[in-house]
DNA sequence: AAAATACATATCCATTTGGCTATGGATTAT
DNA sequence: ATAATCCATAGCCAAATGGATATGTATTTT
């Protein structure tokens, strides 16, 4: 079993995944092909990421024909955001306790 | 060779030095035989993980006597923050064109 | 109808990764 | 002085990962 969390942070580790969700972020809309020109890799892999990326529900894709045109989910990165925010909140409680206390211990 | 970010992706995608990082954030100053205990894996696996948060950043060791005190670097999540920022306005650009966009249509 | 295109899936392979145990060096406790 | 503790490093191994090519199935184009 794996954490939504943990799928959304694998998901956004490879360079290639990434280079591509930024493509969809910046782009909108982009078919597989349009993917596969300067993705530097190959068409099958870069269809194997998408679907990686899909399965983190960072991107969506639309069947139109025979070909797919997918799109970023940015909402999708929002537990990102809330960790990251999490993790600065438990530093600076531990932060603020520590100045409380030194200013007690000043008096 | 690998960009600074890339790292910091890396370093945060497994779940074990996830959990040790936001303990560190949690608790603050730990030792490897604090950290050890609860990580569910053994001392030299945490040693070796926490040898990847430090390269990345994340974490700064403190050596006193035998022990080893570390703790989380928050500000080192920034690239982080600042990429998935960047992501949602990239998003919003192209979302306040099509706004836009229509908005002008329909005079 | 035949050829070409778009995409996904299946296999395969090399490399990376995450875990383990064993060990060694340094410090502290007895 | 000896023993115990703390931590890092060194090997080792199985599993996961990221890539490639080959192929199949739809859909368009010609």
């Amino acid at each position: 079993m794996q954490l939504a969390t943990d799928t959304l942070f694998k998901a956004l580790a490879d360079p290639t995944r990434r280079a591509l969700f930024e493509r969809l972020c910046r782009e909108g809309e982009c078919t597989v092909v349009v993917l596969t020109s300067g993705a530097g890799v190959s068409q099958p892999v870069v269809s194997k990421h998408l679907g990686i990326l899909r399965d983190a529900g960072l991107v969506e894709g639309r069947v139109n024909g025979r070909q797919t045109h997918y799109r970023a989910r940015t909402a999708a990165l929002s537990p990102l955001a809330d960790w990251t925010r999490e993790m600065n909140d438990f530093w600076h409680k531990r932060f603020d306790a520590l100045e409380d206390l030194l200013g007690r211990m000043d008096q």
